[in-house]
DNA sequence: AAAAAAG
């Protein structure tokens, strides 16, 4: 049902269009229908007989602002030609005046939707007098604007804004995306079905949305060159970037230097006897279909490749490839004795036991093919087109147990290819589980995926549909924050996999639009947040919901026991990795932390964001959120927010504006700390320290991807650094603490703006 | 505190 809203576009991206243009569709529709619907209406009112028709009847079609009744700005045609407005009584009256203020207020949304800044946050005072505040706002810009014009950098961003306000160009170019937010129809057009997925211009749209973050996903695992990230707009690119992603993999080697050496020196142990050590190990037996699924889905390297390549990890300390005399955190957990002071200490930052892994090297991978692994050549063709050639660890060690029907825990860090690690096989094994079948009309979902956020949700089935279009198969997006009535109709045509969040996935559960009985396989992605309290019991329940005896999948990047309670009650011997090598010596991110007066604080900030590339800015609460963007944007730096008491559209606005490069400095709750992937930040701003580490480790995920370098500064008072140690402790990651004041060189450093340097260009 | 459902 949602189809016939789709923009036929003759052009292959267009079925990655209508995401973009959901609510611009609709808007549109409801436009050109009115305007169609209503003019033979109001020629046969015209005709029937008043006087007026003669002369106004012209006039109609151009009249600005003449609308269809079915228009909610539609007004009579009499009162418009002719009646004087006297005649209107004062309800009337009201109503007309509303129907102008909704027009004015749409057509000005579509008009300043491209680059106006105000409609990304909640409603601020200021926009009740748009056209007033509107013009003081662009008057003052131009100062403050030229008072920086020394910086060449904020050229850029001013004068389009500028531009765009002044000359109140309908739309740009980025129209689409600025509306994207709304759904998408997941299901292809016909035409669009098979060969969409191997024409370019399919693959650049998905690549610009959907294909990116997993490649970057990818790269973030090792530091690749520079010159591989800039062109990932085009496939072409993309396929280049993934070669010279695998002549790097030595790189990675030799920059987690340890991880080949330390498989060398580890005791190889048997698979059984890994095992039997793991804490979750459960009689296999008890799963219904374990036995038949493993043998006829294994892949025929699988079996070899677990037991020969991937290495078990024999305890907390041995073999652990941490490079420092710290336990690391990077073996699933520190132990509790990695930071036993502190485990209650703060109530709200429990380390968790680790959990026993296997864990797997990049070398060890080096020159298995995901074909090797078990994915069908559909999906391995996709994953090439998407820069994936070759697996990297995380994926290597999970896709043959996912494909062979085991439960499986793994860990890779930010970035490191989680999705793809899940998603491809989740797709093969669905599309395993449909061999033969016909894909009948309103059969009910074979495999869901949870996420904890609507944008992670998103981002997921950018990178997952690719895949199962490949392959034949539909997703859909369930989540909040929209209209559900495209997300049932799309379940009522049938759909294979479901991508969610648990609160519209529970609803609609519970609405009996979503069955989950015949769900086969159940992902969680960053699934120890999902373990949180507020978000286990949603996720208990759906997952109960669940086939008996669903396969479950859960991945993080900081996965630890808090997943125990999940554990316990859904997986059955579940297969548990991680990857080697991955410390905070091998990262790519610089950490520091700043230690300043609470009264600098704003001002600190600002000059911290008042730069060239991309910055990310967490705060606590959505209201400093908020304000922190209005702060920024009133000092001449164009900014949005992201959080949860904005309007998913809005909140889909404002990620893409980041994405797009239209703003640099987006400031966000912890709604964009796990699993969002933007290009290009290469800063991070904590403007309030996060209370966990793992919230640290996720924020400063969002920077340093790809391999490039990043750097992450959090904000904190003198009071706090007692805090700011045990956290950095517990996250394992050092970062000197500095005091900084207003208008030190070192926030110009930090800011990558070089005094010498801004001195000799002047 | 934030996140996750809402016609």
């Amino acid at each position: 049902m949602p189809k016939n809203k789709k923009p036929r576009g003759g052009r292959p991206a267009a079925n990655f269009e209508p995401r973009y243009g959901a609510n611009k569709t609709s808007f549109h529709d409801r436009h050109a229908g009115g305007r169609d619907a209503g003019r033979p209406e109001r020629g046969a009112r015209a005709d029937a007989g008043d006087r007026r028709s003669a002369p106004a009847a012209g006039g109609y079609d151009r009249r600005p602002g003449s609308r269809s009744v079915g228009h909610r700005g539609y007004r009579p045609a009499e009162a418009e030609a002719g009646a004087p407005k006297q005649r209107w009584n004062a309800q009337e009256r009201a109503g007309r005046d509303e129907a102008r203020g909704i027009r004015n207020r749409a057509e000005s949304g579509r008009r300043e939707t491209p680059h106006h800044r105000g409609d990304e946050r909640t409603e601020r005072p200021r926009f009740s007098d748009r056209s007033s505040t509107g013009a003081r706002r662009f008057d003052d810009r131009p100062t403050r604007a030229g008072g920086r014009d020394e910086r060449p950098r904020f050229d850029r961003d001013d004068r389009p804004r500028r531009d765009d306000r002044g000359g109140q160009r309908p739309t740009g170019p980025g129209t689409y995306r600025d509306e994207r937010g709304g759904q998408r129809d997941e299901r292809p057009r016909r035409d669009d079905r098979g060969a969409g997925t191997q024409r370019q211009g399919f693959r650049d749209n998905d690549h610009r949305d959907g294909g990116r973050p997993v490649r970057d996903d990818r790269r973030g695992q090792r530091p690749t060159g520079p010159g591989s990230y800039r062109d990932e707009r085009g496939g072409r690119d993309d396929r280049g970037g993934q070669r010279f992603g695998r002549d790097e993999r030595p790189r990675r080697d030799d920059r987690g230097s340890g991880a080949p050496s330390r498989g060398a020196e580890r005791p190889e142990r048997s698979y059984d006897a890994d095992r039997a050590r793991r804490a979750f190990d459960r009689d296999r037996t008890q799963r219904s279909f374990e036995g038949g699924r493993d043998e006829r889905s294994r892949p025929s390297t699988g079996g070899a490749y677990r037991a020969d390549r991937v290495r078990p990890l024999t305890s907390d300390t041995r073999g652990r490839p941490s490079r420092n005399e710290r336990p690391s955190r990077n073996d699933w957990n520190a132990t509790p004795a990695a930071a036993p002071s502190k485990k209650f200490e703060q109530g709200d930052d429990v380390v968790h036991e680790r959990l026993e892994a296997k864990s797997v090297a990049a070398v060890e991978v080096d020159g298995v093919t995901f074909g090797d692994l078990g994915l069908g050549s559909n999906i391995v063709d996709t994953l090439v087109g998407m820069g994936a050639a070759t697996p990297f660890p995380i994926q290597a060690a999970s896709i043959p147990a996912v494909l062979a029907g085991r439960d499986v825990l793994a860990r890779g860090r930010t970035g490191s290819g989680k999705t793809i690690a899940f998603g491809a096989p989740l797709v093969e094994r669905v599309l395993q589980s449909q061999a033969g079948k016909r894909r009948e009309f309103g059969r009910s979902p074979r495999a869901i995926i949870l996420a904890p956020t609507r944008e992670l949700a998103l981002q997921i089935d950018r990178t997952i549909q690719p895949i199962a279009r490949s392959v034949g198969l539909f997703t859909t997006q369930i989540y909040g924050g929209v209209p559900q009535g495209r997300q049932v109709g799309a379940l009522k045509k049938g759909v294979d996999i479901v991508i969610g969040t648990p609160g519209r996935v529970e609803d609609l559960i519970n609405q009996g639009k979503l069955d989950l009985s015949d769900c086969r396989i159940a992902v969680l992605d960053e699934a120890d947040h999902m373990c949180e309290l507020g978000f286990v019991e949603p996720v208990q329940r759906i997952l109960r919901h669940t086939a008996d005896g669903s396969q479950k999948l859960l991945f993080s990047a900081t996965l630890d026991r808090e997943v125990a309670a999940l554990v316990d009650e859904f997986l059955v011997d579940p297969a548990v990795y991680e990857v080697a090598g991955e410390d905070q010596d091998s990262s790519t991110i610089e950490h520091r932390v700043l230690v300043i007066e609470h009264r600098d604080k704003a001002d600190i900030l600002t000059s911290l964001v008042d730069r060239d590339g991309k910055t990310l800015v967490f705060a606590r609460t959505r209201a400093y959120a908020d304000m922190l963007a209005e702060q920024f944007d009133d000092a001449g730096i164009p900014a949005v927010s992201l959080h949860g008491d904005l309007n998913q559209a809005k909140r889909t606005r404002n990620l893409e504006r980041l994405t797009s490069g239209r703003v640099n400095v987006l400031v966000a709750t912890d709604v964009a700390a796990r699993g969002i992937h933007v290009d290009d930040i290469d800063l991070v701003v904590q403007a309030d320290a996060p209370d966990e580490y793992k919230t640290y480790l996720h924020r400063s995920g969002r920077t340093g991807r790809a391999g490039r370098s990043g750097r992450v500064v959090t904000l904190i008072t003198r009071q706090r650094q007692r805090r700011m140690t045990e956290l950095l402790e517990r996250a394992e990651i050092e970062a000197p603490f500095e005091n900084a004041r207003l208008n030190d060189d070192l926030i110009e450093e930090i800011a990558g703006r070089v005094p010498t340097a801004a001195d000799l260009t002047a």
